[in-house]
DNA sequence: AGGCGCTTGTGAAGAGGTGCACAAATCGCG
DNA sequence: CGCGATTTGTGCACCTCTTCACAAGCGCCT
């Protein structure tokens, strides 16, 4: 998880419409059930139970129902939920009606990639401009984007409306970049660079590193590695519970 | 989270050394500690406080203690941690003593940057083969390795000794893919594909969508903005929490 | 209209993670 | 040698998230 602390929670706000103050947990399965929804409605469905919308997003059916309830009641007992409906609720409570316009920072290796993944647009994500500090990368087209310097960070954010950023620098650079975000005005940061960055309070950082996601995968692998390792094949039962601490 | 369920094995034997039985959200943090020391070891510390430690990696000194106690005492009260020790405890215990081999399938716009992304090689992770379901791509050579098709998955996989996969393919073919990557014995995947994989229990498969964290992020910007749009403006300013530094 | 089967929504219990606060342990110094 | 400064390791309370189990609600069929 990443830093995240929304300070005025206590003092519950008033009469605004719909604040659910959702659980970051639910937060961050609701983008995985609109997934599965969208590609249940290209295939036609137009309803679709808790059990079945649980199985194509990958959890728990408990868990899918008790996320939707946070939203309200938009499910009909003996039916389940409709789908176009559903969609709907959920795109709107995160945010997603009005399109998002994306800087991304860094066009290497990895930002190449990013700025010609299509998985962006299809979610409503506009990515709007792209900058490097490279001098020979300034003025190269990506994807029908020009790279920017990204000194023009300032003015282009402004045109173009920025809202999120993406940081796909080297870890030495990041910091550097999300300074000059935050200068601008961005409060929501996505970092693909290898290190901490340090926000002021009210911007959220999400990170995603690639490396230390195999390396969680390294540690199952070694564990599963020492069990069928142990004598007697897995069905070996006997012996519990040695280890205390 | 992932799927991880390891139910078939209720008495995990414990004969081995150390089979510690970490919690997952140690696991979790522990690459981030690893890169933290490194970052620590290259600027010529020989020690660290926990304290400084968790400023490193984003934590509290709190729960980075707990993390590091749940694999043994190796700091010195008064002192703190050597830094050369614990990354080698960290390192054996995530199982990255030994090179792992990876396999790669999809070099698509997405896997093209996984190929050349070069914190796997300094992580101790080695793409040891490329592969791809489009004819016109097999042959490409990409950082010095050369695409093969899909198909040869089985017999490059064994001659390599593959332990983990890589799935960077379009949703759609992200399954077959997972199928034939568990067939041929690899019991740990990293997935890139916007889709749910279901393989047989005792496979690890990790998820990561670029699309679900912009729309989290999305989430908390619109949130954000409902609230400064409110009337009492609470702003966020009386709460001050001071993230990691 | 009434009963029946199905599905949602939710209270409650359980599991897991977090952070505080402090005792225990170690080092350096007088 | 003992004392104080410092830092680890951990018991405990709190909190969030998960899971179970079931009542309430809905539609269909007779």
């Amino acid at each position: 998880m990443s830093q995240h602390r929304h300070p005025g929670a206590p003092g519950r706000a008033g009469a605004v419409p719909a604040l659910p103050d959702l659980p970051e947990a639910t937060v961050a399965r609701l983008p995985e059930y609109l997934r599965a929804l969208h590609a249940l409605a290209d295939t036609g469905h137009e309803t679709v139970s808790s059990e079945g919308l649980a199985n194509a997003a990958g959890v728990n059916s408990a868990k899918l129902r008790k996320d939707l309830s946070h939203l309200g009641s938009y499910g009909t007992r003996g039916v389940g939920y409709d789908v176009t409906l559903l969609i709907e609720q959920i795109e709107s409570v995160l945010g997603l009606t009005q399109c998002r316009s994306v800087a991304l920072v860094g066009v290497g290796n990895l930002g190449h990639a990013l700025a010609g993944y299509d998985g962006f647009a299809s979610r409503g994500f506009r990515i709007a401009a792209l900058f490097d500090a490279d001098p020979s990368r300034v003025g190269e087209e990506i994807n029908g984007l020009v790279v920017r310097h990204v000194d023009d960070l300032a003015r282009v954010a402004v045109e173009e409306s920025i809202s999120i950023g993406v940081i796909a620098t080297p870890a030495p650079a990041a910091q550097a970049v999300a300074d000059q975000l935050v200068a601008v005005g961005v409060t929501s940061i996505l970092n693909f660079a290898p290190c901490v960055l340090s926000v002021p309070e009210g911007v959220d950082v999400r990170k995603v590193d690639l490396a230390i996601e195999l390396q969680i995968l390294s540690f199952h692998e070694h564990r599963k590695a020492s069990l069928t390792a142990l004598p007697g094949g897995l069905a070996a039962t006997d012996t519990q519970e040695a280890i205390g601490t």
